[in-house]
DNA sequence: AATTCAGTCAAACGTTCGTTTTATTTCCTC
DNA sequence: GAGGAAATAAAACGAACGTTTGACTGAATT
């Protein structure tokens, strides 16, 4: 294979891009992992920042194409979609099986954006964006406020990224052996009913028998 | 003041390591900044790396100095006492007044944790995750997993948070003119109302009249 | 008046950075 | 097998980096 070089350039560059941030990663260590010559760079890329840019489009790509979000049948209820919607989410996010870069280097431009992040909000946030508000539109009364919708989205979203940006954070927090009950499934399944509630498609998430004072009813 | 050089060394240093991060700032920069000669920084620090500790650390104190949580009264009920916590976050995160490298320093850190990031979780983010974490246990039923209640809190934390790390994207998603509608007290009001929807003290955030299955009342 | 000392300054240190040049190898076409 | 483009290798480029040096300043101390 012809790319072989290439290839093994846009990996490693993902990876340190990606741990290191953009300024912290150097050429040399960059080649030094790819087992390349430093000249590749230029000779494939033409210089530092053009290989940034390409690692986060193949990072980006490969983001989408790994875990798509799967069809859901025309009659399957919001609640539902909503669940799977969640789930897929975490599973990009936290699922060890596969290269960890990719969506660690999309986060990082995202976080600071330079140039390559106006075509990750196009064609990899925009997307799940939809996606979710689709969702939210049949789950929510249909003269609600735009604006409100908007706000329903970023509470559910906000829950999930949260344990992916603050993973370190968590970790201390709850204590190693806490931190490993954290799985997909019951991440997943906490945020869909923590939300559900929250927009009065489920109960409550805890009952509150015991607790003060009891919920009105009329807002 | 015998200390200016050193103030207006803490000073641009933060400002430059919160924009850039540690590794694209440089010592130049700073000094030039600060009006300071580059040996200062070796002068009064030692190196890079001590005047980017210090930086943090100055940002820390400044941060849980100039925003405290209010004292609340002992009879405050736990849903109030929940809305003066989300409120203070929000001021903290969102507060344009006050110079914005403090948080954007810390935040950094907890992203990409170097030696200061310890601290700040002693000192910062264990203190507010204890504030909380009182509110909930008088919100939810003693009885409750503890591992639970993490998660609520959890939920609760990461509303707020992806507004501050995730600002861009949101403006870009609905627009500068929706962006400009969000004020502390509007975020506050709904991260708060959804909160407490969730966990069943407060009706949900919208009336349900109009959308789909309606919800059960028992798990 | 002499001495001390924290503080500042300009200048240069050696290193590493991204990039470029030049030479060599590889591989396909004629 | 010769010719030529594509790809890789080795070496060096100037610039910028963090750091260090040694001289200088001005106020406090003796």
């Amino acid at each position: 294979m012809v790319d072989d070089t290439r290839q093994r350039l846009l990996n490693s560059a993902g990876q340190i891009f990606a741990e290191k941030g953009f300024e912290a990663a150097s050429v040399r260590e960059i080649c030094l992992r790819a087992e390349a010559n430093i000249a590749g760079v230029h000779y494939h890329f033409g210089d530092k920042r053009q290989l940034y840019v390409e690692a986060v489009r193949v990072a980006q790509c490969a983001q989408s194409d790994e875990i798509p979000f799967p069809e859901w049948p025309a009659d399957m209820p919001p609640t539902d979609r909503l669940r799977v919607f969640v789930g897929t989410m975490f599973e990009r996010m936290l699922d060890s099986r596969r290269p960890k870069w990719h969506l660690q280097l999309m986060l990082r431009e995202l976080a600071h954006p330079t140039e390559a992040c106006e075509a990750i909000v196009k064609d990899y946030i925009r997307p799940m964006a939809d996606k979710l508000r689709s969702i939210l539109t049949d789950l929510l009364p249909p003269e609600l406020d735009e604006m409100e919708r908007w706000r329903m989205g970023f509470s559910i979203v906000g829950q999930i990224l949260f344990y992916y940006v603050n993973r370190p954070i968590v970790r201390l927090l709850i204590g190693p052996e806490a931190y490993e009950q954290l799985t997909v499934e019951t991440l997943a399944d906490h945020v869909t009913r923590f939300s559900l509630a929250a927009i009065g498609h489920r109960p409550p998430v805890v009952s509150l028998a015991a607790a003060s004072p009891p919920p009105e009813v009329v807002p």
